[in-house]
RNA sequence: GCCCGCUUGGCUCAGUGGUAGAGCACUCGCUUCACACGCGAGGGGUCAGUGGUUCGAAUCCACUAGCGGGCACCA
């Protein structure tokens, strides 16, 4: 059962995942401690359209990460995965294979083309699913949802009828945002602001009974042909006389009058506005001051109607456009045109002009749930944002401008709106069709067309997934779930609502952290998009790396926007690799030996020194790791089991272990120390199985233990994995600062010997003498007790420690902290030249040193107002490199 | 227009009042019996600029510059 030479990710990758979903242990039900704590997390359920983005592997490692250790740690954990039926994107998906087949979704009718949409789902919707499998995540599939399953629709409508009898959901006719392309209306969210070059045209109006003309300024000429009204402020001394007049409309036979309004902005332009109410959202505000008429010029196809006038009805709006200015102009009325920049709204979706129309809708009033919101982030500090800054003001912020919320979509896919018509108009909102029949006294009823806006199912998603709005174990079990783990850019879409709904439904909040992830950036600093074709596909990385090490550099990303760099990837696949063939060495030695918690707990005072520091770095790692986690730092986390494992264990420990562990004789001392060795493994792997779950699976399966007996207790008779192991803790008492400081000073003694050999041009394969002079009595006595190591390492023939150094002329020689010195004779191949010339930089940076300190030491005003401690510490500072600098100095003086 | 963030070695990023860090890249030396996806040693930064607070600033404050983000308006 010898393990290769280099760690094959895909071979540890192939089986453990089955085994694990299987066996039950993504389940909450594996933890048998019915005291358990809870964790719980739901998914940011990713479109069923969708396929697998760094985005999401970069949420879904951080989500596991934390998953796999609270279960580690015995928490009664649970991730709850689920996709999302993503409305607009989906129909569209259908609608498009269906092209293929040269069909509309009209031809199918909306029935059929549901099912469709259905059907879709079965066969190639949902690839994310496997895809979340390859990259480990830990979520409890036996609870997967999906925002159309009937027990989350029936949520929707019970959510949807209770917001309704409360007066906060009416129907209403509003200027909205309208798709021409995806012929739905949309909210405000899903409309983005584009700048554009575009034109600004001066269009004048004849004054009635008069040659005087009122110049306004547009940007969109056709919807002259809409307008009823010319608006200035009532302060503009230019216009005060013409208010109250009228003025003829060109290119149609309609009076307008000149209005006063303060919105206008006499700077802008001509200080003069057309006033077009059906067409713009500000226009539109004005004309209900005005109390002006609506004249719809431009459809839902973005093409003119017949109120435009039969010269224009039926041209699409860029065309009128054109027209409108040709009219104008050979009418002598068009002013100029000037070249002019401003930001137009498009469809988030598909990048069409958005039509602002006037069109009865389905509203949600938010000023209620709102204040909920407001109150809870004033009062419990919830939902605590991290990192906090900026994402809290962002949040608060938007709340406090929040304006009422479009819920209705003209879409056939979505949750159709639960609300019925008489045929008189009369309007039945009911949670079902028996109940609107009921109520309304008639079977002859019409249901809504309109389906819901897919974030009104997901503002549910918390509690809608745990089986509300029935009472469920589930529920009461595991709401508020413990961390919402999202992107930046879905805080106002999603996370907001969740919180809205979650008071509103549940009385409480839905989560008590956001944890706002950072964004993986393209190597040029771009945002990944499709469109652009610059994104990384997460899937491939895994083949070429390895999903553990593509865990670890999406963990160390945290909330910090970053470069993709493919170059980290690799360095964490040399980790793995690392960490494979440190198992590689401990198994190779492991003959008689076992892994045992046991032996890393005594406190014995025989203990080798590296044994006393291993174990020290261990709790001290723990403890770091464990704090790191509680504040969701990643980065931090990861760094820290890094270095740990390489440089602590893998340099030092296993080097320093290397005589013991493999001495000839099977003696009891060598299977302890094999055994120590195995169990430190142990305890890294379990460390590192958040982050890594494949290799330390693997490793962990080969290890010579008895794995029932590692098992958090919680999981007691489960069949054994690391990821039911037990969390490692942090224990105070082991923590050995006495055994950090020696071993310290051992591995300063050995670089600095290694350096003089390096800095020498001495061969490795030479043996050199080493002689070593430590006044200090105590840290002589470190370096006796190591002398063994010391040698081994350093390579040395001989090895003499001793409290005077005496060491020939024609020597090496380093002082080191705390004022030991080395030598290492060189009869006969010294440099005298390079070697003052070593000594001198180093003296010259030790009195630069002491020069900068001292004279913060001679400022009376450090003395006085620094803390006694830091003073305390610069001058102890100051002794020692003064002492070094000083046994430099002779040492110099008698290379002369 | 309003608000916010970032600027640290060649690159990608940590750190955040008291001796500048990592990985990669670079230089030198190594088939040292776990690993060349490795081992050992090394070079490299006045922490964007200016001013202030402080005994002390890369870290706090102000301003400037460059980059990025959010919101609002845009007739």
């Amino acid at each position: 059962m010898e393990l290769s030479k280099t760690y094959d990710p895909k071979q540890a990758e192939q089986h453990h995942y089955e085994r694990w979903e299987h066996q039950g242990y993504f389940a909450p039900e594996i933890n048998r401690d019915p005291k358990a704590p809870v964790f719980s997390i739901v998914i940011p359920p990713p479109n069923v359209t969708g396929s697998l983005h760094m985005g999401h592997a970069l949420q879904h490692t951080m989500m596991d990460v934390l998953t796999r250790y609270k279960r580690m740690c015995g928490y009664r954990t649970l991730w709850l995965p689920g996709m999302d039926h993503a409305g607009i994107s989906t129909q569209l998906m259908v609608t498009r294979e269906l092209k293929k087949e040269r069909l509309t979704r009209h031809d199918l009718g909306r029935e059929k083309f549901v099912e469709r949409v259905w059907k879709w789902r079965a066969e190639s919707g949902g690839q994310i699913t496997t895809q979340m499998r390859r990259e480990g995540a830990s979520v409890d599939w036996s609870r997967e949802r999906f925002t159309m399953d009937e027990d989350l629709s029936r949520a929707v409508r019970e959510a949807f009828v209770h917001l309704y009898e409360k007066g906060l959901i009416y129907r209403g006719n509003r200027i909205v945002n309208w798709c021409p392309n995806d012929q739905t209306v949309l909210s405000d969210l899903e409309v983005q602001k584009d700048p554009q070059a575009g034109k600004l045209y001066y269009l004048q109006y004849p004054v009635k009974d008069s040659d005087l003309r009122l110049t306004v300024a547009t940007t969109r000429p056709e919807t002259m042909l809409g307008d009823t009204a010319v608006a200035v402020n009532p302060a503009d001394e230019r216009y005060g006389t013409l208010v109250g007049a009228t003025l003829s409309l060109p290119l149609t036979n309609r009076e307008i009058p000149v209005v006063a309004d303060t919105f206008v902005d006499p700077e802008f332009g001509t200080g003069a506005v057309k006033v077009t109410p059906a067409h713009d959202p500000n226009d539109y505000e004005m004309g209900l001051r005005h109390n002006l008429a609506q004249i719809v010029v431009i459809n839902q196809h973005a093409r003119m109607t017949e109120a435009a006038g039969p010269e224009f009805a039926g041209l699409d709006r860029y065309a009128a456009r054109e027209k409108v200015i040709e009219k104008f102009s050979e009418l002598g009325l068009l002013e100029e045109v000037l070249d002019y920049e401003f930001s137009i709204s498009k469809c988030e979706r598909c990048k069409t002009v958005i039509e602002p129309l006037i069109s009865t809708q389905w509203f949600c009033r938010m000023e209620l749930l709102r204040d909920k919101a407001l109150e809870l982030l004033a009062r419990e500090q919830k939902p605590q944002f991290v990192p906090a800054v900026p994402y809290e003001k962002i949040y608060y912020n938007w709340l406090e401008s929040l304006r009422d919320w479009t819920i209705s979509r003209q879409l056939w896919w979505g949750h159709q709106i639960p609300a019925w018509y008489t045929k008189d108009g009369e309007v039945i909102v009911a949670r079902s069709f028996e109940q609107a029949r009921e109520q309304a006294g008639t079977e002859d009823l019409t249901q809504d067309p309109d389906v819901l806006d897919t974030w009104f199912s997901s503002a549910l998603w918390p509690f809608s997934t745990l089986g509300w709005p029935e009472e469920t174990p589930d529920l009461k079990t595991f709401y508020p779930t413990s961390v919402l783990v999202t992107a930046r850019d879905i805080i106002f879409l999603w996370v907001s609502r969740m919180v809205m709904m979650g008071l509103e439904f549940m009385g409480r909040e839905p989560f008590a952290d956001v944890f706002v992830t950072g964004t993986v950036l393209d190597s040029h600093g771009q945002r990944m998009s499709k469109t652009k074709g610059n994104g990384v596909d997460p899937l491939e990385v895994f083949d070429k790396y390895g999903v553990d090490a593509t865990r670890l550099t999406l963990a160390s990303v945290g909330s910090t926007d970053t470069r993709w760099n493919e170059k980290q990837v690799e360095s964490y696949r040399n980790f793995a690799n690392k960490i494979w063939n440190a198992a590689r060495f401990c198994l190779l030695n492991s003959v008689g030996a076992t892994v045992d918690p046991n032996i890393l707990v005594t406190k014995d005072p025989d203990l080798a020194l590296h044994d006393r520091w291993i174990i020290s770095r261990l709790n001290k790692t723990a403890r770091d790791v464990r704090q790191s986690l509680a504040g969701y730092d990643f980065h931090e986390a990861v760094q820290t089991l890094y270095h740990f494992f390489w440089d602590d264990f893998c340099d030092w420990y296993i080097e320093l272990s290397k005589t013991a562990v493999t001495a000839e004789e099977a003696t009891s001392q060598r299977i302890t120390a094999r055994s120590r060795l195995l169990t430190v493994l142990e305890q890294a792997l379990r460390m590192l199985h958040p982050f890594m779950p494949y290799i330390t699976e693997e490793l962990w399966q080969r290890l010579p233990l008895a794995p029932e007996k590692l098992l958090h207790p919680a999981y007691e008779g489960a069949s054994p994995a690391i990821m039911l192991a037990a969390y490692p803790e942090s224990d105070e008492t082991l923590i050995d600062e006495e055994a950090e400081w020696e071993m310290q000073a051992i591995i300063d003694l050995i670089s600095r010997a290694r350096n003089i050999r390096s800095e020498m041009n001495i061969k490795p394969s030479e043996r050199v003498k080493l002689l070593v002079g430590a006044k200090d009595e105590r840290l002589r006595a470190v370096f006796l007790s190591s002398s063994d190591q010391i040698a081994r390492l350093v390579r040395t023939s001989e090895l003499s420690i001793k409290e005077q150094l005496t060491a020939p002329r024609a020597s090496a020689r380093a002082v080191l902290v705390g004022g030991a010195e080395i030598a290492i004779p060189l009869e006969g191949l010294i440099d005298f030249e390079l070697e003052r010339k070593r000594l001198s930089r180093e003296r010259d940076k030790l009195q630069a040193e002491t020069a900068k300190l001292e004279a913060q030491l001679a400022n009376p005003q450090f003395v006085e107002r620094a803390p006694a401690e830091k003073v305390n510490e610069l001058r102890e500072r100051i002794v020692d490199l003064a002492q070094r600098s000083a046994r430099l100095v002779k040492t110099l003086e008698a290379l002369r």
